[in-house]
RNA sequence: UGGGGUGUCGCCAAGUUGGUAAGGCAACGGAUUUUGAUUCCGUCACUCGCAGGUUCAAGUCCUGCCAUCCCAGCCA
C-alpha cells in the first residue's frame, strides 16, 4: 500500500556530518544504528514523520539500521490500539523496521537490575517523601534544592525497600527511587531524579506483572545502550535531559550511545501536540484520529497525500536547532508536486449545471480517449464516454462574462476537454431566474478537441455524460483551521476558537465520469481543472471521497481579484 | 537573580580550516499550454539579532549586550 522508496542518498543534515565525522574517526567502528522511540500514547502526526524519515533516512543512507521501539514504560496512558497504528504509518511512510522492533517494556527485568546495581554502588536510594513534599526539597530554578532526609538511608535499607516496592506492599506514591546526584545542581533535572515510581496499574503488554514502573530517563538511555544505537536522535526539550543520559550509562559502566537533539517540526495553523489532538477527537470536533483533516499520519493519508509527498517535505524542511515555523504552504507544494507527477486525472464535477448540445444526434454516444496523466506516459489512457446531454461545472459558465473570463458564456466558444468545442446559444431559467440549463451547439470538425481552421479557444472544461456519469456524495475537506491566525495563543483565544466551521462540506449530487464508480481504496486522482482528488476509502467504504488542493480552489475569484486590483 | 539551546530574505535552510551570502516555499513579472494547472524563464539579503574589537579580509574569531525557546511530572 505504501509507495517505494526508490533512493537513499546520505542525508544532509548537521546530524548526517556527526555520523560522518564519527565513522571518519572509526568511533563506532563505522557501525550505524539509530532509532524512532515513539510512546504508545497516540496516533503519530506529521512532526513525527520527520522525525521517523531522519531516523530510518540516516539509516539507510549510511548503511545502517534503525530499530522501532515502542517507549511504553507508562501504563496509565497507553494503548495497543496505539502501538498499531504505529506501525501501521511507519510501514505506510515506506520504512522498515525488519526484525528490529523492540519495547522498553521488554526490557523491565533489566531495568530492574541495573536499579538494584546503582543502589549498590550507592547511587539510588528510596526517598519517602511525598510528591508534594519532594516538590518543594527540590528548590526552584534560580534557588537550589535541599536534600530528602531519606537520602542517607542504608543501601541494605534500600535494597529492601526497593524490593517491597516491587512485590507491591506499598501504595503508589509512598515510595520512589530516585538517582543520588546533586540537589544543588544548576540543571534541575539532575537534582536526584526518579527513577522507578510506584503504579498499580495493568500495562498493555506486561499485564499486572509490574507494579513499579521505570522513568524515561532511565529506561531511554539503558535501552539504547541494549540495542547498541550509535546516535540517539531526539528532538530539543531533551537537551536538558542529557546529562542525565550519560549520568546513568557512565555509572552503570555500560555501552554509551550518544545523544543528538534536533528541533521539532512546527507547521502554521496546526496542532500537533497530541493533547489537543486527542481533545479533538474526544470532544467530536473530528471523526477520529484519521479524520482527513487531522494532522496525523493517518488522516493526511485518508486525505490522499501520499506517502512520497510526506517524505518529501521532511527531505526539504531540513533539520536543525533552531526553533522553527513551516509554512503549511510547503507541504501542500510537496503534495501537488507528487501527485502532479502520478496521479491520474479524472473529470468531475461538484455543482452541476446542465448542458443540452443542440446539434448533436439524440441517442449517439462516442468514446474519447483521455490520457491519465499527460505527464506520465506510462498511466496510460481511458474511453471516456460522451452524448448529447452533459453537466458542467457551474462556476465554468457565467452569463455576464467579463472579457478576461475565458470560461462559457452566451455567445462565447469552449472546448470540451479531449471533446468538441462548443457555443453557448441560450440560457434557460426557472421561474426564479436561476440558469438551469444551457443550450449549446457542437462543432463537428473539432472532434477530439482540436479543429481544422486552427483556430483557438481559451477556456477548456471539464465534464460528464449526464446518462453515465456517476453520481457520488462528494466530501470537501479544508484545512480544520483558518488560516487567517497563526494560532501563537498569545491573544489568550483557545486553539479551537480557529476551526474552520467549513472545513468539511458534505456535497450529495456530484457526478464523476463512469470509471471512478470503481474506484478502489487507496486510489489517488488528481480531477482535470479543479484539482480534486480521491482518496482512500477506508471508513467511508461505500462512497468515494474527493478533496481539493489548496492552490487551485476559486480560480476565478483569484483571477478576478487580481484584475481588480490593477 | 540559575542552567541549557537558538538567532542568515515573509517561511524553512546551506554556508568547509576567516576570503567577500547555496537551494526550496511564498511573492511578483513574462513565455508555452486541450487542466486559468503543470512546465519554463526572470526578479526577489551591498547583508547575516545589535554594538564594539582582531585582521589586508569576518555570517564565520574575540568581548559585551539584546531577543527568543526549553527545564522546577512519581509524563515522555
Amino acid at each position: 500500500m505504501s509507495d517505494n522508496i526508490t533512493e537513499s542518498t546520505v542525508p544532509k543534515n548537521f546530524i548526517a556530518a556527526i555520523i560522518e565525522k564519527d565513522n571518519e574517526t572509526g568511533k563506532y567502528d563505522g557501525r550505524v544504528a539509530t532509532r524512532f522511540p515513539p510512546e504508545p500514547n497516540g496516533y503519530l502526526h506529521i512532526g513525527h514523520a520527520k522525525s521517523i524519515c531522519l531516523n530510518f533516512g540516516l539509516a539507510k543512507g549510511f548503511g545502517g539500521t534503525c530499530n522501532l521501539r515502542f517507549d511504553d514504560t507508562n501504563p496509565s496512558k497507553e494503548e495497543v490500539e496505539y502501538v498499531d497504528s504505529i506501525k501501521e504509518d511507519v510501514h505506510w511512510l515506506g520504512f522498515d523496521w525488519d526484525d528490529r522492533l523492540f519495547y522498553s517494556s521488554d526490557y523491565f527485568d533489566q531495568l530492574y537490575a541495573f536499579a538494584v546495581q546503582l543502589i549498590k554502588d550507592g547511587k539510588a536510594y528510596v526517598d519517602s517523601l511525598s510528591a508534594e513534599e519532594i516538590r518543594k526539597y527540590r528548590g526552584t530554578l534560580t534557588e537550589p534544592g535541599k536534600d530528602s532526609p531519606y537520602r542517607t538511608r542504608s543501601i541494605e535499607e534500600n535494597l529492601d525497600l526497593f524490593e517491597r516496592m516491587k512485590n507491591g506492599e506499598f501504595a503508589d506514591g509512598e515510595h520512589l527511587l530516585r538517582a543520588k546526584i546533586d540537589m544543588a545542581s544548576p540543571n534541575v533535572i539532575m537534582r536526584d531524579p526518579a527513577l522507578y515510581r510506584i503504579r498499580k496499574v495493568a500495562h498493555h503488554r506486561t499485564g499486572d506483572k509490574w507494579c513499579i514502573y521505570p522513568m524515561y530517563d532511565f529506561t531511554h538511555c539503558i535501552s539504547d545502550s541494549l540495542e547498541k544505537i550509535t546516535h540517539s536522535v531526539c528532538t530539543l526539550e531533551f537537551e536538558n535531559n542529557r546529562p542525565l543520559y550519560d549520568w546513568v550509562l557512565e555509572n552503570l559502566g555500560v555501552y554509551r550511545p550518544q545523544q543528538i537533539e534536533f528541533a521539532r517540526l512546527n507547521l502554521s495553523y496546526t496542532v500537533m501536540s497530541k493533547r489537543r489532538l486527542i481533545q479533538l477527537v474526544e470532544e467530536g470536533h473530528v471523526s477520529g484520529w484519521d479524520d482527513p483533516r487531522m494532522s496525523t499520519i493517518s488522516g493526511m493519508r485518508r486525505r490522499g497525500y501520499p506517502a512520497a509527498a510526506i517524505r518529501n517535505f521532511c527531505e526539504r524542511i531540513g533539520v536543525a536547532k533552531a526553533t522553527n515555523m513551516v509554512d503549511f504552504a510547503l507541504l501542500e507544494f510537496s503534495v501537488r508536486e507528487e501527485l502532479n507527477a502520478h496521479s491520474p486525472r479524472y473529470m468531475g464535477v461538484i455543482n452541476p449545471l446542465k448542458v443540452v448540445i443542440e446539434n448533436y444526434p439524440e441517442d449517439k454516444t462516442e468514446e474519447f480517449e483521455f490520457q491519465n496523466n499527460p505527464e506520465d506516459p506510462d498511466a496510460g489512457t481511458r474511453m471516456v464516454p460522451f452524448s448529447k446531454v452533459l453537466y458542467i461545472e457551474r462556476d465554468d459558465f457565467m452569463e455576464d462574462a467579463p472579457k478576461k473570463f475565458f470560461r462559457l458564456a452566451p455567445g462565447r466558444e469552449v472546448r470540451l476537454r479531449y471533446a468538441y468545442y462548443i457555443k453557448c446559444t441560450d440560457v434557460i431559467k426557472d421561474e426564479n431566474g436561476e440558469v438551469i440549463e444551457l443550450r449549446c451547439t457542437y462543432d463537428p470538425d473539432s472532434k477530439g478537441g482540436g479543429t481544422p481552421d486552427g483556430r483557438k479557444v481559451k477556456g477548456t472544461l471539464h465534464w460528464v455524460s449526464v446518462a453515465h456519469a456517476k453520481e457520488v456524495e462528494v466530501r470537501l475537506y479544508e484545512h480544520l483551521f483558518t488560516r487567517e491566525n497563526p494560532m501563537d495563543n498569545k491573544d489568550g483565544s483557545d486553539f479551537k476558537d480557529h476551526i474552520n466551521p467549513d472545513s468539511l462540506k458534505v456535497l450529495p449530487k456530484c457526478y464523476v465520469e463512469p470509471i471512478l464508480g470503481d474506484v478502489q481504496p487507496g486510489f489517488k486522482c488528481q480531477f482535470e481543472r479543479i484539482g480534486y482528488f480521491c482518496v482512500d476509502k477506508d471508513s467511508t467504504p461505500e462512497k468515494p471521497v474527493f478533496n481539493r488542493t489548496s492552490t487551485l480552489r476559486d480560480t476565478w475569484k483569484k483571477i478576478e481579484k487580481k484584475q481588480n486590483a490593477k
